[in-house]
Parts: C-alpha cells; sequence; structure tokens
DNA sequence: TCCGTGAGCAAGCTGAACTTGATATGCGTA
DNA sequence: TACGCATATCAAGTTCAGCTTGCTCACGGA
C-alpha cells in the first residue's frame, strides 16, 4: 500500500518545489526526502521525479498522487479536529498570521482573551500582508489568517480556503484640526478636490480604493506623498501638509490631533478570519473564530476627535 | 498526528469484533494489535476500547474514528486505483467471489479470457451465497462479487457497494421429457397445478419466487420435494418425479434430457457484479468488468432440447 | 574555470513495530 | 467450586523502516 509518510513528501515537494525545501519543512535531511521519494515510486510503479537543471519536476503521475495527497491528509486533519472537538480540549498551538495594523489592534486583546480561557493553549502570531498570510496557509504554516479586503463582496471560499468576514472597518478622511469645521461629521470627498492629499503605497489596496473613490467623486487627486506606515500618514496630517484616508483600526485607541471624518458615502473594507476548512471545527480554531466575532461586534468607531 | 495503520487495524477490531480475529485478518499477533491501539490512545487522547466480558467494545469516540479510518483508506484505495489506470496496468490478484451456479457456467470463461487478456493478472474464485459475498466484499476479503437477484429493481448502490447488472437469466419449467407435447414451447405455470413441483429449498430465493409465481398463477403447488442442488432438481425431473424451475445457467452448455420450457409470463433473474466504489477504476476492476458484461451480452438462453 | 548548490548513493544508527512467552481475567462446564 | 479454555495485556528481545552523516555527481552562475 501506498505509504501515507510519502505521500506527504511528495506533496511538500509539490508545494516548494525542491527536495530541499521540503526537507526543511518537514525538518529532516534532504536524503532522507530523496530515499523516502525513491521507495514512493517502487511502491507506485511509475516515476514521480524527473530531474529539471538541478532540481527536480513532478510528472503527471506525481501531481496526480499529490491531489489525492491532499485528501488523505484532510481526512486524517478532520479525523484529528472531530476528536479534539468531541472532548472540547483547547489544546496546542495556534498560529495566526494578521496583516499589520490587525495584528497592533485586534490580534492583543483577542490573545489575552484566548489564553485567559484557555490556559493550555498557544497562540503565535506573525504580521504578513493578506496575499502572503493566503499562501502561507496553504502551506500549512498558519492555522489562521487575518485579512482585509477592500474590493469585492466577500468569498466564501477560495482556493480551498474557508473566508468569514468578521468586522467592517470604516475608512475615514483625516483632515488636520485647523482645517476641519465641524469635528466628526461626514463629508464629501468632492470637497476636497483642491487639496493635497497624503496616499498609501500605490500598489496598496487602501490606495487603490482612495484613488477610485476619489476619481468617481469627479477628480484626480494632488498626491502629495505615498507612504506605507499609517502613523507616519497621520503625521503628515496633522502636520497640515494634507488630507488622508485611514482605516478606523488605525487610528483605534490612540489618540490622533488630526480630525477624523466618515466619507459621504461611507466607505471601508472588509476584515476576515480564513481557514483550512478541514479545521472548522477544530476547538481551537471554534473558540479564536468566536473571540474575533466578539471583538468585531464591540468594534466601535474610533473616538472622533475634534 | 494519527497513525494510519493504527487507524485501520482499530477499522478491523470494529469489524471483526475482536482483537484476535482483527490480528488474524492483518497476519499479525494480537499482541501486536493490542499495543498499537494503547498507542492510539495516547495519539487520540480518549479511551478507545473497553473490556466487556473477555472481549473488547468500541467506545463512541473509537465508532466516530471508525468512520473516518474508512475515509482516509477509501482515499488512498482510491489514490491506488488511479495510479494504477493511468498506467494501464492489470497486475495484482483479483479476489473473486460468486454464487455456485455462476461459479460454474460463468467464471470459468471469464478467468480464462482474462488471464488469456492479462498475463500477469491472478484470478481466484470462492463460491459464496449472494449475502456472504456482499459481507466478504465489506470485509475486504475479495475485491468482485457475482450475486443473482430474484426481487426488487437492481439496487445502484447498496452499503456503500456498487452494483452493476451484466446479465439476465431466465427461469425455465422443466418437465420430464414424455411430458412434453411441444418442446421449447413457452407454458403457463396454471396448467400445472396439479403436477407435483420439485423445488429449490424454500429459504432459497428460486424457491421463494416459484412459490410466488405459483400462488400468483392461482394454485398452491403440491411439493414433492426440495432440493438445493440443482443437479438433483434435474435428475428427479427426468426420472418423471415432477416438474420444476430451473435458472438458464444451471442447464447452460450441459445438455439435459428433460425437456426446457420459457414460462408465460417470463420469468428471469438478475445477475450483477459488485464492487468497492474507490475501485471503479482500477484496471483489473475495469477489466473484469468489460469481461463479464461480454459474457452477458453473449449468453444465449440455453439450448431448448426436446 | 571554479565554486556553490541541489540531488542521490552508501554505510551505519535509532527507534517503531513485531514476536514470543508469561500473566490476568472472564466464561462455560464437569 | 474448581477446572480449562479463550481473550486481552504485559515484558523482553528482535527486526527492519527510516533517519543521519559523509560522500559523489551534475548543473549553472560568477
Amino acid at each position: 500500500m501506498l505509504g501515507v509518510w510519502r505521500l506527504q513528501l511528495l506533496r511538500e515537494i509539490s508545494r516548494r518545489g525542491s527536495i530541499k525545501a521540503a526537507a526543511e519543512a518537514m525538518s529532516i535531511s534532504p536524503s532522507a526526502v530523496s530515499q523516502q521519494l525513491s521507495i514512493l515510486e517502487r511502491e507506485a510503479g511509475v516515476q514521480l521525479l524527473e530531474k529539471t537543471g538541478r532540481r527536480v519536476r513532478l510528472t503527471d503521475a506525481a501531481q496526480l498522487l499529490v491531489r489525492h495527497a491532499d485528501t488523505i491528509t484532510g481526512a486524517i486533519a478532520a479525523a484529528e479536529a472531530d476528536l479534539a472537538s468531541m472532548q472540547q480540549l483547547v489544546t496546542g498551538t495556534l498560529r495566526v498570521a494578521a496583516f499589520p495594523t490587525a495584528a497592533r489592534a485586534i490580534l492583543p486583546d483577542v490573545m489575552t482573551a484566548l489564553s485567559r480561557q484557555h490556559p493550555a493553549l498557544r497562540v503565535t502570531l506573525r504580521d504578513l500582508e493578506a496575499a502572503e498570510s493566503l499562501t502561507a496557509l496553504q502551506m500549512d504554516e498558519i492555522d489562521l489568517a487575518i485579512v482585509d479586503e477592500y474590493d469585492e463582496p466577500a468569498r466564501v471560499s477560495d482556493g480551498g480556503l474557508e473566508f468569514c468576514e468578521f468586522m467592517r472597518d470604516p475608512l475615514y478622511l483625516a483632515l488636520s484640526p485647523e482645517e476641519s469645521s465641524m469635528p466628526g461629521a461626514a463629508v464629501r470627498l468632492s470637497d476636497f478636490r483642491d487639496a493635497f492629499w497624503i496616499m498609501d503605497t500605490e500598489d496598496s489596496h487602501l490606495g487603490q480604493v482612495t484613488l477610485r473613490a476619489c476619481r468617481s467623486s469627479g477628480f484626480e487627486p494632488h498626491v502629495r506623498s505615498n507612504c506605507k506606515d499609517f502613523s507616519v500618514i497621520i503625521a503628515l496630517v496633522e502636520a497640515g501638509l494634507g488630507v488622508g484616508m485611514l482605516p478606523g483600526l488605525a487610528i483605534h485607541d490612540r489618540p490622533v490631533r488630526a480630525s477624523i471624518h466618515p466619507t459621504d458615502p461611507p466607505l471601508a473594507r472588509r476584515i476576515a478570519s480564513v481557514i483550512r476548512p478541514e479545521r472548522h471545527s477544530h476547538p481551537m480554531i471554534v473558540s479564536a473564530l468566536a473571540e474575533l466575532e466578539r471583538f468585531g461586534a464591540a468594534y466601535a468607531p474610533p473616538r472622533l476627535l475634534g
């Protein structure tokens, strides 16, 4: 019978693209992987790897096997999740990745709540941009990804992953304190057609959305600077150098001197949790998602300082 | 991670009901099974077996695991089948069980054809009644079952098995040569309301069907004897001791002195192949089923000797 | 041409999983 | 009640799958 361990090694080679990388991922020596794969070739009766340069490529048969290996591994994971959910045991290590703002504004709360409720649970956090965390999830390097989405309606499932939007984060226009007449009042973007704009980087989602919103309000913004870090944007706005869009989480629980205004029409980004579907009922995942939901429900738009 | 081998041992205990039986099925010592299961309990973190008398019973958690083990094993088998079908290799051992008449009348042809086409294929045959061969199939003791069905329309799937009717076998009324006026002509059962009947055993399907057919023709047959073996029935009929129903296969390619008549309305049993669905595309299975279909298509009603 | 990098082979080591033989316990029976 | 049989389990020893280490080979970039 086909060895499951060998199949998983093949799977890892397919994911990472080389024997060496697969070996590192499984924390064994490259030689061991190579040996296991030649055994797997004997078991399967087909050639699975072919050399291409100094690396290896998967044959068609191997890719077929990888798909099967995925379902087999998924089935085993499902069994484990079922088992854990049956005994209601929240144990183990939950590996979370979140985009930087969430990592700062959401996760501290959630992580402390989780470890208070479940002392046996270890939570680790990495900050990754949405796209990165999705690939990390598929690589099985993390268990839970927190991603932000600006554009289309929430995907229920993408690349075999399970999305769940647990909060919306409004986007605000930040003005310098002097510039603001009615602190906290909603403003039209078109009123700022002549202002200088402090933008997120152009390749970022927020930058794109801002640009698009301005254009659909009928003007092309005068961009004074593109900065990746929200705190830089805040500083520039506070210094009176221009106006800028900021997501609520960026100013959540952090007093700013800038004047914060909702837009009319309102803009928001969606914030979602992403998991592997076979872990859906794992108690570790269940309680983490519940805690995120709780955070999302309790999340009030930031205090609007004048 | 849960060990797949251990899960399969648990599965086998669930099927066979005791550690000893599971050990025999996997051809290892009972002690090894016991040890593996205590390891599996550690891995799962739950008690899986509880002693009941001198045997063991599966806990709820264990039964949950067995279901998962089934899907995992199925996935592995599917991978192997896919692999084999990809390389079009008809190799290995095909374990067939068939009911006795089929084992005599169908399988010799089919087996010789198969081993002529695929010299690397080994075919083993057991004769089992339909019900027995289905449980054997579920126990994974055989790969292919040939069953006969008298009553309801062909089941597409039952107990997770895949049925495929590949031929119908007409039922004939056998008369003593003297008794017959028009050899080979269809007869009405009601014309034999006063005859003595040589029946299959009452608990057999054929016996049931015969009895029912007589009753729906409006009479209760005078049963002279109940015999399990068709050749005994033939002998009794030829001796002029009564009339009897016989399936076509029982007299196929074997000249009988008895006079054989189709019935009006015609009666028939259905003959089906049964496999495990995950093996559906295994080339061994594919070619065996094809060969059965071929036999079914070529199967002519037996020569009707006057 | 040289050097770094990745795959694969050979030899030896470790531990998982098996066997054998002994022990405990439930069940039927003399 | 005592005995024998059947089943599970424990303890100790054995085997071999799968790992590591150290080497070789082949490719590709400086």
